[in-house]
DNA sequence: CTAGGGTTAG
């Protein structure tokens, strides 16, 4: 960079020394691209004024060719600025600078560059103005490092920057992540006292949020003289990208109370920091302060609540919505879509989490009957969507599509499709895409190798953390528990241990109880339940919900009943939440014959108001999804059980022997059980439909609501051997791949 | 005459 001369700001503020640290460790963040639109056709009343400028040779000022250039460049139509051009040069201004530097402006934001750029290189004299607009042109256009160029060549011009000059070319910097220049500008801005001004404050505090020092972003700001709207929304939406949500809320609300009033883009970044926090109650006053200040029907900002209202549940507020826009862009429909996928996570019991998905889908549909084009973030909830219904052949018919609309080459379409591949179970479509991949982030990584380690496949999953160690992308605790699960289910405990130490020396990760069961799980798989225990000990773990199950399911299928229902007493104790913890506890004493514990159970559940437990399987058959509820009435002896039957009587000389488990369908049962009781669990319901409606070799792909039960799976093992079909089951905790006999969770799928 | 902030996604 060529030294700067010195700049002319007053200032009067003292730069903190703080700033004089410019540490930037860049995190990439990708920055959305702008997408040219077409060049518009003018409307009727531009056309006349267009036409009427060279009408009968008026001799016009200068200035009077900027409303009308303003107006071209506000419909976006190229031909209109044009034919004004040529009339101004006809017209004897073609060296009027202020003109012309207008006309770069111009042509930069009707995407035209080129003509910009002849604009300005028929200057006959450049000043600091000229050369920020062109400057400022490229970086509209997407070329920050051609603008940084540009910035270049202005100083060995020897032209002296101005506030605005350097606001922009830092921004530059900013979306480049070119950190080296930043750093020097910043020396500049610090040596000479600029950091008060408004323009160059808030590129500062960008900058600083990019570079994910919050605290330097919010002090910066609070080192601005002249704080405008711009700066408090980028104040705000700096809080919001660094994960903390609450404190932009609150700077917003600061900004409230100093009497300064916030446009559409702040009301955006608001909703999208009430978005992140689930905050429906603030989110519903900002809703009404965005009435209060007529923006209510902003077609962005009514995008946002809509999909705040529906993140949050809140359904009938969302098509009240929906329904009022008076007009309705593809972001609203993704917003629709992406909204119902998001409930589907949220929702309280599996089946108004089917309905969401199926809703998402018909959403989907609607706009597809419209001739709306979807796009990539439509692709990308699709896929989820997909994944969460286990809809296969849905999932792999947007596949296509996203090739052909290029759409997959954006990481996150493509990551969206392995996942969507690996929830259904298809681990071989999934690492197909995953190498066809040309970048991944840490999340396609990670997704991968939890992939691998959910499908049992220990190996490929610790070879795709290699890859992605030497490649240098670094993993985060989720990766980890996707590496320590993988070698749990495989019994490597040196290597398991090994990577536990790479996590908190190498990478400075400090493990959470995900990592912790991981590491137990293994012990109990491989029945060293005793190193379980001394492992808690040594880690002073005090063991959650989650690590108690393990544990007791561990326990049960070693046989150790006494040490399981110890853990179990132990788990009692922390009076869990989750209703799959007392089934799991239930099923035990069921199985016990232990009657007394049953209704104490029972009672506990009733006490702690946990939520009844409905076995709901789906099963989605040539775009169809059929359901199965488990009932415990005898069915009319249709097609279904009939093969149910049979299938059950076929499995008993190969050694499955009907457990006892509960019957649990809502109502409160009778405790006495029978074998019949699990004989129409949903999930064999929905298998046996599976075989009766497909043929060949087709797998069998199940939804299930609540965790399997060990009957059920070891039923369904039998069920792969004797029919050679591959079932898979994804239940509420795990994916279950069923094949010729086996089944990938090895048995520990934290069955109930 | 030049700037700066933003919706929906894994």
């Amino acid at each position: 960079m060529a030294s700067l001369p010195p700049v002319v700001v007053a200032n009067t503020l003292k730069l903190d020394s703080e700033f004089r640290k410019l540490s930037a460790p860049p995190l990439p963040l990708e920055k959305r691209s702008y997408t040219p639109k077409e060049p518009n056709s003018m409307s009727s009343d531009l056309k006349e004024s267009v036409s009427s400028v060279g009408e009968g040779n008026r001799k016009l000022e200068s200035s009077h060719y900027f409303p009308i250039l303003q107006e071209c460049m506000l419909q976006n139509s190229v031909s209109g600025v044009e034919s004004v051009h040529c009339q101004i040069i006809k017209s004897g201004f073609g060296e009027e600078l202020f003109l012309m530097t207008f006309l770069v402006n111009v042509y930069a934001k009707c995407w035209e560059m080129g003509s910009a750029r002849k604009v300005f290189d028929n200057l006959p004299k450049r000043n600091a103005v000229a050369w920020t607009s062109l400057i400022s042109g490229y970086i509209y256009n997407s070329r920050p490092e051609l603008a940084v160029g540009i910035f270049n060549e202005m100083l060995e011009a020897g032209v002296c920057p101005t506030n605005y000059t350097l606001g922009v070319v830092l921004n530059a910097c900013t979306s480049l992540c070119d950190f080296n220049l930043a750093k020097q500008i910043h020396g500049y801005i610090v040596k000479h006292d600029l950091a008060c001004d408004s323009s160059i404050g808030n590129a500062l505090c960008s900058l600083y949020s990019r570079c994910r020092n919050l605290a330097l972003a919010i002090s910066v700001f609070e080192n601005i003289e002249e704080k405008d709207v711009i700066s408090w929304t980028a104040v705000v939406s700096a809080c919001g990208d660094n994960g903390n949500s609450a404190k932009g809320l609150a700077m917003f609300v600061k900004m409230l109370v100093g009497g300064v009033e916030p446009n559409e883009i702040t009301l955006t970044s608001v909703l999208s920091l009430c978005c992140t926090m689930q905050a429906l109650d603030a989110g519903s006053q900002v809703h009404s302060l965005i009435i209060k200040l007529g923006y209510g029907s902003d077609l962005r900002l009514t995008n946002s609540i809509m999909y705040l209202y529906l993140k949050s549940g809140c359904i009938s507020e969302a098509k009240k919505l929906f329904f009022g826009m008076s007009s309705i862009s593809l972001v609203t429909w993704n917003a629709m879509i992406a909204g119902y996928a998001e409930m589907i996570s949220l929702a309280e019991d599996a089946l108004s989490a089917y309905l969401c998905g199926i809703e998402a889908l018909q959403i989907f549909q609607q706009m597809n009957r419209l001739g709306l084009r979807p796009d990539l973030y439509t692709f990308s909830s699709l896929f989820s969507v997909c994944s969460s219904l286990v809809a296969l052949e849905q999932g792999e018919q947007f596949h296509a599509p996203t090739i052909k609309t290029g759409f997959l080459s954006d990481v996150i379409v493509a990551t969206a499709l392995v996942n969507m591949y690996n929830k259904c179970g298809s681990i071989n479509q999934a690492s197909k895409a995953f190498l066809e991949m040309s970048t991944r982030t840490l999340i396609s990584w990670t997704s991968m190798i939890t992939a691998f380690a959910q499908h049992g496949l220990s190996e490929q999953a610790l070879h795709v953390f290699e890859d992605m160690r030497r490649v240098g992308v670094r993993p985060n605790k989720i990766t980890f528990v996707g590496v320590l699960s993988a070698c749990s289910q495989a019994g490597m405990v040196d290597q398991a241990f090994a990577y536990y130490e790479m996590m908190k020396n190498e990478y400075r990760i400090n493990p959470v109880m995900d990592h912790y069961a991981c590491l137990i799980d293994m012990f109990v798989r491989l029945d060293r339940i005793d190193e379980a225990f001394d492992f808690i000990k040594k880690e002073n773990l005090i063991p959650n919900e989650f690590i108690w199950s393990i544990l007791i399911a561990g326990c049960r299928s070693k046989g150790k009943l006494e040490l399981a229902f110890h853990a179990a007493e132990q788990l009692l104790e922390l009076e869990p939440k989750d209703s799959e913890t007392y089934l799991l506890l239930l099923n035990m004493y069921v199985s016990a014959g232990r009657w007394k514990d049953v209704s104490r159970v029972r009672k506990m559940m009733r006490d702690a108001k946990v939520d009844k437990i409905v076995d709901w399987s789906w099963i989605s058959i040539q775009n169809k999804v059929h359901s199965f509820k488990f009932s415990s009435k005898k069915h009319h002896q249709d097609e279904l059980t009939e093969l149910l039957d049979d299938l059950i009587e076929r499995a008993k000389p190969l050694g499955y022997k009907a457990e006892t488990a509960l019957e649990i369908d809502g109502e409160e049962k009778e405790e006495a059980t029978t074998t019949s009781a699990t004989a129409h669990h949903s999930e064999k319901m929905a298998v046996a439909f599976g075989l009766i409606n497909t043929s060949g070799k087709v797998e069998i792909r199940v939804t299930k609501s609540t965790g399997m039960c060990r009957d059920c799976h070891s039923f369904i093992k039998i069920v792969s051997l004797l029919t050679s079909r591959t079932v898979i089951i994804r239940d509420s905790k795990r994916l279950h791949k069923f094949h010729k006999g086996e089944c990938s969770c090895k048995d520990f799928g934290g069955l109930v």
